[in-house]
RNA sequence: GGCGCGGUAGCUCAGCUGGUUAGAGCGCGUGAUUCAUAAUCCCGAGGUCGGGAGUUCAAGUCUCCCCCGCGCUACCA
């Protein structure tokens, strides 16, 4: 590992239309902010960036919703999350924003390279809906229409939010602008295409063989697993050309003079955010940007994203940097999966799961409330798998880990040191007690894990080394020895390894929870920890040298962290109690929630229009290539009939046959994966979207009308 | 339906290119200890490595089939 490469490390960029919840953090921002302090500590010269994606049509949708401007709500999203972050100790070196002019220059400069290459972009001309009175095109989201496929009213130019069948604008029955509410009328649109699909070969190679042209450009086994295999999945099923321009009003012009009322699609403009931000930073600290983006071998290019990003930033952004030709590629993207919440997926709507900041505000009398969250969550990180954040969990980590092994220790070593040696550290014996070593096999291990994104197993060896440090304490016992010859060299010698042990801990834990490791470096009187302390530290193990020499005084014993379950002071206890209560609520609420409202009044004509008949399943067989469909044949009595339904889910094709069962007779038909359906069977549908037949009496024949 | 990733002790997970009696933490059971935040330390009990077949001298690790979970995608109420 040279020291002269430069490193950038990257965040996905928040979309500044929400807060960020815990998963968010555990996926994206604390991995990160982990391997900066670490790469920081070893006195490496790194940047890390974020900052706010601020374009798009969902933030205009929802100014126009709310009836603010955009700004509003970028400014609001974007001094929240920035601020969260800095609370939590995310440690950006610079947090940008998307709608900076810095940005926009930056973006079209990216735009018009690829664009007077020639071959990057193709254009297409089609029609698209256009609000005459708005005078505006409208995205795909501000069209409502009926849904060609199950008939409702309030579809999206997208999607059906009702069938959930994917749309797209013209295909809607009476569409509307929902700007306007006038019917829009289609126009002639041209767009801008990036030719993707020119940089599949090289991209499969990259991403297989970590080569290009058979140059090694990173090792890939070093990838994760589910990254490589979900790229190589999208490089096998072909590469298409895509859009990067929408129109809309909103987001960064694109930079040519045809192009009036046209932006970049953000997808476009977001990952270029990356650059505009390490240009803001190089500016304010007078360094040159190019040499974190285009510095050829001795640069490592990293993002760290969640797993709905990994098609992004392993194949879209980087073919448009190899297009453009004069950056580097990331050297890995250790995408991570997703965080449950108390074994169910974060939900907004449902209230399901805790935001950042909701966290902040909610715990703001716990003492380290970020440690102990950032502990939490880098424990539990989704690194190969989803993984589940729990409360309990929460509270085990923080008790046995942060206050039992660590913060007990750091106690028991700092009152013995005042005690017998007036905070002196003691005069070793021998120049590197044993113990040392063994924990310097565990430092090695520690930094392999960290080199290698296993952040949540070099988590685990910080609490190992302060177990080591226990477990010394404990053989030695030295509160035995002292009772009769406080002048004992084994004493001495045991409490100085302690010592050491437990300065080492102040710096090894200070890539996971920061505040901590300073608190620690006051306990053992020792500075503020700089960038490069690290590398010293690791030299000093391998030298034999102590982190705090013999005579150094260290500071007053402090309790490090006040345990949450806790006889006498139940606090602490009682805030994290107060989450588990309401999500407690929230499952309560749910499992009586009322049944579905009541659709509006029919009359008797409309109820005579259905023609009820009982009947029974003849046969039954699965549609091929159809995960919910049977096609069954019921007889009717007077005929037979052929019904296609969405009940494959529910009931297997054969231990239907015989099934006695109600059905509208007089339904048009429809045809449903090619084949005609006559008729629907009648089900009741509970609240899990479990079905059950609703059946005739027992013993009516077939074909009798229900009424 | 197609594709990707996962399914290892009660729980959470580690096991690289196949190689001695499958590991850790928590939990559980014992014992020791009192410097310390009723903390700490020792020892122990727990696994047909999702199921089946195959390749091999040897498979948790490779191949095939099946089952389950998550995601993307297609189709669909």
């Amino acid at each position: 590992m040279k020291s002269s490469k430069r490193y950038l490390l990257t965040s996905a960029l928040p979309y500044a239309n929400g807060a960020l919840h815990l998963g968010h953090l555990a996926g994206a921002y604390l991995p990160a902010d982990v391997y900066a302090r670490y790469l920081r500590l070893r006195g490496r010269d790194i940047v890390f960036v974020c900052g706010s994606d601020e374009h798009g049509a969902a933030i205009t949708m929802r100014a126009k919703k709310e009836g603010i401007n955009p700004q509003e709500i970028i400014d609001k999203y974007h001094t929240l999350n920035k601020s969260t972050f800095e609370k939590l100790g995310i440690s950006f070196d610079y947090y940008h924003r998307t709608s900076s002019d810095l940005h926009k220059q930056t973006a079209q400069e990216f735009f018009l390279k690829l664009y007077e290459q020639g071959d990057q972009f193709e254009e297409h001309t089609s029609a698209q809906y256009y609000d005459e009175e708005f005078d505006q095109f409208l995205a795909d989201r501000y069209i409502k229409g009926t849904c060609p496929k199950c008939g409702y009213e309030e579809a999206y130019g997208d999607q059906c939010e009702n069938c959930g069948s994917a749309l797209s604008p013209t295909e809607l029955i009476n569409p509307v602008s929902t700007i306007s509410g006038n019917n829009p009328v289609l126009r002639e649109t041209k767009h801008w295409y990036f030719k993707l699909d020119k940089h599949e070969e090289w991209l499969r190679e990259w991403i297989a063989d970590g080569t290009i042209n058979g140059k090694v450009h990173h090792d890939a086994k070093a990838w994760k697993k589910h990254v490589v295999g979900q790229c190589l999945s999208w490089l096998d099923s072909g590469l298409q050309p895509r859009s990067i321009t929408r129109d809309l009003d909103w987001g960064i012009p694109v930079p040519l003079p045809d192009a009036e009322g046209k932006v970049l699609y953000v997808w476009f403009d977001a990952p270029i955010g990356y650059i505009s931000a390490t240009k803001q930073w190089a500016l304010d600290n007078d360094k040159n940007w190019e040499d974190y983006w285009k510095g050829g071998d001795d640069l490592e290019l990293i993002h760290f994203i969640g797993k709905d990003n990994i098609v992004f930033h392993c194949i879209v952004f980087p073919a448009m940097l190899q297009a453009h030709g004069e950056y580097n590629l990331p050297i890995n993207v250790p995408a991570n999966q997703f965080l449950n919440f108390e074994g169910q997926k974060f939900s907004k709507s449902r209230g399901w799961g805790i935001e950042q900041h909701e966290y902040l505000e909610a715990f703001r009398d716990f003492p380290n409330k970020e440690d102990a969250l950032r502990y939490a969550l880098i424990r539990n990180m989704p690194e190969n798998r989803d993984s589940d954040f729990k409360w309990d969990e929460f509270i085990d980590f923080h008790d046995k880990e942060l206050a039992d092994n660590l913060g007990n220790f750091l106690n028991r070593i700092s009152v013995l040191t005042v005690k017998y040696y007036e905070g002196a550290v003691p005069l070793a014996g021998s120049r590197w007690p044993a113990p040392l070593a063994e924990v310097g096999t565990l430092l090695d291990k520690w930094v392999e894990e960290l080199e290698g994104f296993s952040f949540k197993a070099a988590c685990q060896l910080v609490m190992e080394i302060s177990s080591a440090g226990n477990t010394f304490l404990q053989d030695v016992s030295p509160w035995k020895i002292w009772k009769d010859d406080p002048e004992n060299q084994q004493v001495k010698d045991c409490l100085f390894s302690c010592l050491q042990i437990a300065g080492l801990l102040s710096i090894i834990i200070s890539p996971f929870t920061p505040a901590t490791a300073e608190k620690i470096r006051t306990i053992l009187g020792l500075p503020t920890l700089q960038n490069g302390d690290l590398e010293l530290a690791i030299q000093s193990w391998k030298d034999q040298l102590p982190l705090l020499p013999s005579g150094h005084l260290i500071g007053e014993p402090e309790i490090l962290f006040a345990k949450i379950n806790n006889k006498k002071d139940t606090s602490l206890l009682a805030i994290v109690e107060k989450q588990k209560e309401q999500l407690q609520v929230i499952l309560e609420e749910e499992s009586q929630k009322e049944q579905a409202p009541l659709k509006e009044l029919i009359n008797f004509d409309d109820f005579s229009k259905l023609d009820l008949r009982t009947g029974t399943i003849i046969s039954s067989e699965k549609v091929p290539k159809a995960n919910k469909l049977l096609k069954l044949e019921v007889d009717l009595g007077f005929e037979k009939r052929t019904i296609v339904s969405g009940i494959a889910e529910y009931f297997e094709a054969d231990k239907i046959v015989g099934k006695r069962v109600l059905l509208v007779a007089n339904l048009a038909p429809r045809k449903l994966k090619g084949i005609e359906s006559q008729g629907m069977i009648l089900m009741a549908e509970n609240e899990k979207g479990e079905l059950g037949f609703v059946s005739p009496p027992e013993g009516w024949p077939e074909g009798f009308p229900v009424r």
